[in-house]
DNA sequence: GAACAATAGTTGTTAAAACAATTTTTGTAA
DNA sequence: TTACAAAAATTGTTTTAACAACTATTGTTC
């Protein structure tokens, strides 16, 4: 309700268009709201953690490159991110027998058991803060937000 | 159409509902065009300054605290934030008459000038990024976003 | 094959977010 | 009025994001 309220009064500035600002704000409480149910079952990850072991898991030896592509994060982020979950044991980086300048990522063990985990709370997450929202909702959301990645391409 | 792609990917996870990856990395594109735009107008602010200069424009007078319920950002990122703008000569902190815990905020003339200045760069992009979207669209995204909200409170 | 360009990854810096801990001031209750 | 709680703001630390600069390796062109 305060959302609404002080969103409202955000409108007035200009136009109906200050979605910016409705859209931030939201991102940054599911985003919170995932954090906090990773800790509360003792999952020792953030939710960017989770994101780049979640992509690493189903594409084995995969290159910090690519991981950076599909997880739409740049260069210097994928490696201090990496050097976390290599320090954690999470994941492994081996050297890519073609290619020396590359890694090829993988989930240890350890990394395999606490995806499964943190998965299953991620997952539940997801479904708590979609309730009353449809499937046409979900339709429309990917819509708009394709439609404005590709205006601002 | 890398963006759809690589959602479509993510999509076949677990669920229909992955959509936090969606919003994420719109937003993310959404400031970095802002950002952009914001640069190459030469006008020296951050898309998260400019989002409190402009919150602190029609509310003179404004407490950190409430500044801080307003813009959606807790006091440490307030205090940060408002150091910078300080230092660019663009804010005012005047000591409260009534409670010396409190600090008054206003904008300098620099920062009226400023703001207005960006004011016009920042609701081009935001009419820019918005094309080929409806009043519907935006209807439905606010309703969608303030649903979220409320399901994580 | 040597010179140069491109690619993969790392390191440095600044900004912002979240959290905890702290200081200063104000409000409240005994 | 004194003791304690609450409020406002600051400082410290870790993580992520963006950008620039850099190293090492590979690819290309002459």
């Amino acid at each position: 309700m305060l959302h609404s309220l002080l969103f409202l009064n955000n409108m007035t500035h200009s136009d109906q268009r200050a979605y910016f600002f409705k859209i931030d704000s939201t991102i940054k409480r599911i985003r919170n709201f995932m954090q906090k149910n990773l800790s509360e079952a003792n999952i020792d990850l953030t939710v960017d953690q989770w994101v780049v072991l979640d992509h690493i898991k189903p594409n084995s030896g995969i290159t910090q490159n690519d991981l950076g592509i599909i997880t739409y994060k740049d260069a210097p982020t994928i490696t201090r991110i990496l050097d976390i979950l290599v320090k954690k044991n999470l994941i492994e980086r081996t050297m890519s027998p073609n290619d020396r300048r590359k890694f090829e990522l993988n989930l240890t063990l350890e990394g395999k058991e606490l995806h499964k985990r943190a998965n299953e709370v991620i997952a539940d997450s997801r479904k708590k803060s979609w309730e009353n929202l449809s499937n046409q909702d979900y339709l429309d959301l990917v819509r708009i937000m394709d439609t404005i990645y590709a205006n601002v391409d």
